[in-house]
DNA sequence: TTGCTCCTCACGTCACGTGAGGTGGC
DNA sequence: TTGCTCCTCACGTCACGTGAGGTGGC
């Protein structure tokens, strides 16, 4: 029989631990003397503690060890609990991996550039969304204001006449591959409850208000801009470079979404709040 | 100026994000009504949010990003932190690595052998030790015994003649690559409090007692076997095949810790407690 | 009047480390 | 008598999630 602090030397654990896992019911001590409340442990006890470390090893949280100690676990019980444990490893792993991308990126921005980026790029997964949306060439840049608007208004007459809720914010998707000052293909559009698809027009020609869903992007890369309209190419600019800088590719079409401010509003001088999104995978 | 419900969808946080930040001092609501304690934020306060948002993205305590939120912040100061974090998201990433080897691994020999081992099998890191010791060729197997009692009555005889204390358990180690039945290099010895150096006799000959230091050992893979000593080696085995299935080879001489019963109680039929330590490094 | 939003506590998370305050045995 | 070991609370860790219980505005 040994107190608590020779068996914690034993087992080359702290005497709190002891007590901890005692309080657990990992490892009751043999015997507990009634009148002083000491713990006293027998060396056979010793091999339930290492297993105990063992498992602990492995990352497993105390309560899935506590029902690993039984002598008769069955095996396919035990199987599972290490393979999810062993995903789960996986997926931290990843994540990490990509954090450690993202701070040597950051520290090489750093030295390169000589001060922080104002311009702060996060990743999300974003989920699959309902659509309203109407898709058009606009033939010049100079085009845009007058496009864009009977765009907007097109779509809200659109939601009216179907009596149809938008449930979140206008989006823009530009159709491009690079940058074009001529021809861009954009659709704009506006989240809408899931039940709307039900409007849904069979083979719609460009240029028609239509209700589609988009699938989910596991990985979307996006910096907020908030402020006035015509900054936006800067922080399109950083978006781009951070995507570039940071082993990855856009792997979609990018979209700006309309976080505060309409889009009939936008061609005045109020400050508005975009999403700049640009789906994206590892190279 | 939104209430927190609204400013929480534009920022894409909870609510309870924006109490707990202006809680920190993160992020002051710009203004707070003084009957209804309501908080109130503006557009302007949606880019710090982001920056918190991206900062908690590296992994960094929110603590932290509060010094890194002012504008002034010292770029040397922003580097170290940085640096900081990927050095410790390197070694986290190391240590997920390796125990998803052990978990694979544990997973792996559950296949193969149809039921989980009773060994337990840990890895350590074990610090510098200083030793009394003395090291011998043992003949065959069948002379261990009375070679063990000769060493174990020279080593505390010379304990005894120096009135040096042991400070730790008793020690075996074996200077030999693989099994052998013959002519078997052994050590044995017991760590003493460092300032017994100081009895160290210079190119010392074999089977003289001797003091010297021992290297910690960054990695150090062992089993504890508590029974009976004929049973050493069931543990042993499974100890070496577990370096093998891990990816590992041993990078050392193997050692034995006496953790509970002496050498001279060895040889009855009481339990004992050894630690069967092995040296390894990844191959 | 009924929902909706907002508020302030305050507990729970996970595996202990670290005192505080007190008590038996050498 | 002085250290040493043991004991039982109980707080702190980190970034919130999740009620509980209550209050203003449409």
């Amino acid at each position: 029989m040994f107190k608590i602090g020779d068996f914690s030397q034993l087992g080359q654990v702290s005497v709190r631990m002891l007590r901890h896992y005692d309080e657990l019911g990992l490892l009751k001590p043999a015997h507990v003397d009634p009148w002083t409340e000491y713990r006293y442990y027998t060396i056979g006890q010793l091999p339930r503690l290492h297993r105990i470390l063992a498992l602990k090893d492995l990352g497993l949280p105390l309560d899935q060890i506590g029902t690993l100690l039984d002598d008769d676990v069955p095996l396919p019980y035990l199987r599972r609990l290490l393979q999810q444990r062993q995903t789960e490893l996986d997926q931290q792993i990843q994540a990490e991996q990509a954090r450690l991308t993202r701070v040597a990126a950051r520290l090489q921005e750093l030295e390169e550039e000589g001060k922080p980026s104002p311009y702060d790029v996060i990743v999300k997964r974003v989920d699959a969304i309902t659509l309203v949306s109407a898709r058009v060439v606009v033939p010049t840049l100079a085009d845009m204001p007058p496009y864009r608007h009977r765009l907007s208004e097109e779509l809200y007459g659109w939601l009216d006449q179907h009596h149809v809720k938008p449930s979140g914010p206008e989006l823009v998707f530009y159709h491009i591959p690079e940058f074009v000052e001529t021809n861009i293909d954009l659709e704009f559009g506006i989240i809408v409850p899931p039940s709307a698809i039900k409007h849904r027009v069979a083979d719609a020609p460009l240029s028609t208000m239509n209700v589609r869903e988009l699938p989910e992007v596991a990985e979307m890369a996006y910096v907020v801009h908030s402020g006035m309209i015509h900054d936006i190419p800067h922080a399109l600019t950083a978006l781009y470079r951070w995507v570039g800088t940071h082993g990855y590719t856009s792997s979609g079409a990018y979209r700006e979404v309309h976080v505060w401010g309409r889009e009939t509003d936008s061609v005045n001088i109020e400050p508005i709040v975009v999403e700049l999104q640009l789906p994206i995978a590892r190279i």
